[in-house]
DNA sequence: CGAGCGATTGAAAAGACTCAACCACCGTGG
DNA sequence: CCACGGTGGTTGAGTCTTTTCAATCGCTCG
């Protein structure tokens, strides 16, 4: 059960300390943090900032997942990140002095807490290795979206699906995959109707087992030759 | 012309000084940018860095323009952007410890200026305004590979291609695009010969206008429309 | 129990790709 | 000056992939 008092979550035991980001923090750093930071409990589908808005501050996620997303032409989501415990959401349009390119929602109830833009700009003018450590953040997601290019023009829907379900067995480490076919489809840029034969296709070939909605992986090596494709 | 002597471009003269990251150099800043730069003359298709090999440097673009690419499965070149004049190629991979993830290599002959990255990362420890510059550039660039992932996920080959004319037409400022059709192919993300079906569509459409390989851009207006299919 | 959403299936059409052939241009060497 | 070879551009035909549209099913919630 989720703590829905937005009160009992320290940095200190959240996940989020251990970040790419945050992980450097000294135990005096993370209680400054602890000091300016809110925290926040979010129901299933809540958004925490939404395309076209100006961004306040960044998100840090203590329990549960959210998924990034910009809308194409008809209003159709393309998900670009699936974002999980731990990790921080939203830092990047700190720094650029633009609306969010992008949505955030939760993909089920959460526990997320805030830390406002100035509190957040202020660590960064005053904490090099923080600076350094976002530096190096955005210059690695950088040439993450370069293979994810790369991978939506070149290879066919069965090759993406393939890599989008190793990267969600990384993000859903010890559960299964529980996400709707619309927003797997939404991930893998195809139609819902083709993401479910093509997830046929690898229950006939063993390649994974469905529980309902939920996706269990069978045969990881399988899927990385397929994510070749 | 171009000047081969490798001696003779100075930053003062360089359209790159006032590129986003340099523009707010003094005139002092400029002279040294000047003294650490090294310039050199490169032939057509010739390669700044190579994927896979260790960042060693930034690249100032003179005079000419070049592709930066990634390769796919079977060695399918996806190019993820053209540089132009001004423009400063290869600052990304400056802050993370990695091997280059993309491929640079010229379009046309080209001057282009070379700063080692001890010189590059000195000059970012010691200017604000440039490291404020710069993380405000890579901020942005993630948030147009968003647009691009979503271009690409979710548009047909159609309106890739007039949404890269729609670029391209910027790069190619006051001249005619001028790319090989498989370069322009790698560029949309499709097979050569699509690419040269659909060309000949906007020819019959009177939205481009051929002159050998070169692509003059006759209705602007009707590229954004079909861009948004 | 009925409404509604998400998941699934089928059939047909559209979009893209592949393969193969041919053309056009350009620079080289005889 | 011209024939030759090579690269890049173009076209056609057939095939495969993916989408679209329509319909059905199953489950949950009020």
């Amino acid at each position: 059960m989720l703590d829905k008092s937005h009160k009992h979550v320290t940095c200190e035991n959240c996940l989020a300390k251990n970040s790419s980001l945050f992980k450097s923090f000294c135990n005096e750093e993370v209680d400054d943090l602890n000091i300016v930071k809110s925290c926040s409990y979010f129901k299933k589908s809540q958004p925490l900032f939404i395309e076209g808005s100006m961004p306040r501050g960044v998100f840090c996620l203590n329990k549960g997942k959210v998924k990034i997303f910009s809308r194409g032409e008809e209003g159709k989501e393309q998900i670009i990140h699936v974002a999980k415990e731990g990790e921080i959401v939203g830092f990047r349009a700190m720094f650029s002095e633009e609306p969010y390119k992008v949505t955030a929602s939760t993909l089920e109830e959460s526990n997320i807490c805030f830390i406002s833009k100035a509190d957040f700009l202020n660590l960064v003018d005053t904490n090099v290795t923080l600076r350094n450590g976002i530096m190096k953040e955005l210059s690695t997601e950088l040439a993450n979206r370069v293979t994810y290019i790369t991978n939506m023009a070149q290879k066919s829907v069965r090759g993406r699906l393939a890599f989008a379900l190793i990267l969600l067995e990384e993000i859903y480490t010890g559960e299964m995959i529980n996400l709707t076919r619309e927003d797997l489809a939404n991930f893998v840029g195809t139609a819902t109707e083709t993401l479910i034969r093509l997830l046929k296709d690898f229950k006939d070939e063993e390649i994974i087992q469905t529980h309902g909605r939920k996706i269990e992986i069978l045969n990881h090596d399988k899927l990385i030759t397929i994510s070749g494709t």
